[in-house]
DNA sequence: AATGAATGAGCTTTCATTCAT
DNA sequence: GATGAATGAAAGCTCATTCAT
């Protein structure tokens, strides 16, 4: 066991992080290497980033390219913890993981909405890798429950978009606009997203009758 | 002499088209006062742009301060012509509306959401003037279809995000993306929005009971 | 007469003769943009270069290109004007036009032996269109001097190389010492080298019968 | 206990031929440290370079004063061979030597060429202690042959210009443009050279009659 | 002796903005 | 009103050099 397994030098990562922070924070046109190493610790303007990058571009994919390793693995861990018996308790399971999910990777969703123009191979993959993937995982649960009889039989497909994008708006707005949509607290938006589908459940079982 | 409300010099008004489309694609760092010129017919990079406004922000500042005048009055039309007696008819009518609202005015959310960190001045004021009031709007209807007892009484506000996100996320995921999100087409969309709509007013019903 | 006939705009034509000044003089990699907009006039370091250039090394590509249009046109004049009838008086006219060539195109041949290394499209270019013309004429003027008696039939190619080169190292020698070489000055060179040539002439003459 | 002539560490010995090589081809301002120390088996940019030479530029000074004491010693040998009795053998026998030599000492001299405004005082040193001795050894020589009557009684040290400069035109030329000037190799360089000081030499004689 | 990391200085280039025409 | 030229202020990136290991 050598340095195989030695902690990578806490400034590339620190560079990442700024990177990540700053990018989903001022876009990366705004973002300059400066502003990079001196987030980093580094000595601002001085070029210490190219010890460890190639560009800034570079550190901009490398950043991304963490994130969607680690999304890859932990997607789906929620619906993992499925069924639980009580759909209610299944649903706010699942809003809970949501909202979390979406708070975590935020930064992500920003940089990609923002770098599309300029680096849209970038975007194109993160699609491919991890947005396509999320709605899938939702489209098959729903085709589960529809299957189940819990939900009316419909196109998974489409309802996943319906029913997921909540989450993406509820976070996206709270950073665009530095407070909770209309003021409504994740209690409040957790609830009403478990009611309405609940509602929406059992319409689907009487409708079918 | 001529009359006050004389058509603006095309120019300008060319000049504050060409900052909508481009701030909105590649964000404002990374859009050149030469880009703007161009797109507006003038001469790249001679500084054209000078007489008609004061500045490269002045010209962002004027074409959101005319976004927000006009939503101000549109905002409310689909829901003016309520109620139309049939439910599905009526939500079906209000799906076609959203879609259609935001993809006329994803420029804008884009700006906002791409520009906050460099003016939140002006997001603090669309957000005010646009943002909070399409949402109160929506709860407002949600609210009245409560008391006739559509849906299930609950928290207004709430129901409306829930409710109101698929269409900015749609929109934006397919702005970002450059496609329909998980291929689902407009049509599929609606009808899967308005379907959970009704399964979900039925089940508030029947839930009531 | 329009336009065309307008002298062009003299900063162009400055920044090209101080790029030729410069480059020759301490090098492509040692002058810096800056040096170039300060020398031709303009606010140094402010990029004023950029108006009439597309980069520093579009500025040395015109410059050498300008250049070889003109060598192109000029090289032959002093020997145009023979013959003069007499031997002697021919070769110091030539001399003395030989003298007057390097001393003002040294600066392009400093440029060439310079930037070999990073230009060497640029450099092959110069070789093709103004190097080897040159030898090739004085190979041809010594040619005709051979079949007239005057020189021993040899190698003339070779010969000229042997006879031109003294005045492309007495004006580098000059230029890189900043004295002429062993403190010769241009008179004395040059009646050396007619003598030389006088000598060689004779003894071919001699050497033949 | 070593001797104090033991041979230097060959990473100090490395580093100054790279240097020759690397600022005669590129230039002082092109080479960079790191390229040095790469070329040096050094790991490149890591400052190796710094343990065995104060600066970059120390490096250039040692690599052209270890030129320049060799030079001292070395370069009369040919004139030192003299006479052979026969004036062509003894022609030839020198045309090899100052092929050879330039050959060897090309680096130097573009060096020289090159960085004759950065370092003047080098420039100007190098003169006194390479070049002018060269022409004074050149002109001396000369000065010998025209009291034995082998050439005409004239300006010695401007003769040793014109006769010696073909050696350096035709070595820099070669190296400038990657080829032997007008595709003439050394041979019939050297014969073309040897055949005019022949003939230079009959005529003389000839004409001192 | 050698190396990876860090830093101050400087370079090429871009750009928002001004001004004379 | 529009344009070409000019300029101050960055910004990305390179590099000579230093330092701790």
């Amino acid at each position: 066991m050598t340095t195989a397994s030695a902690a990578p030098p806490p400034t590339r990562q620190r560079l990442l992080d700024a990177a990540l922070e700053l990018f989903a924070d001022r876009g990366f046109a705004d973002t300059t290497v400066g502003d990079l190493e001196a987030e980093a610790g580094l000595s601002p303007r001085a070029g210490g980033l190219y010890k460890h990058f190639a560009s800034k571009e570079a550190v901009l994919r490398e950043a991304l390219e963490r994130f969607v390793s680690g999304a890859e693995r932990v997607t789906g861990t929620a619906f993992e913890l499925m069924p639980l018996g009580d759909i209610r308790a299944e649903l706010t399971l699942i809003a809970r993981a949501g909202v979390a999910y979406f708070s975590a990777n935020g930064k992500f969703i920003r940089i990609m909405q923002q770098e599309r123009a300029r680096f849209p191979d970038l975007v194109k993959e993160m699609y491919e890798r991890a947005v396509a993937p999320a709605y899938a995982l939702g489209a098959a649960w729903l085709q589960r429950q529809m299957e189940s009889g819990f939900f009316p039989r419909a196109d998974a497909q489409a309802l996943a978009i319906v029913v997921m994008s909540p989450f993406v708006t509820y976070q996206i707005d709270q950073e665009t606009f530095g407070r909770p949509t209309a003021d409504v607290g994740p209690e409040r938006f957790i609830a009403a997203w478990v009611d309405a589908m609940v509602a929406c459940a059992r319409g689907a079982v009487q409708g079918d009758s």
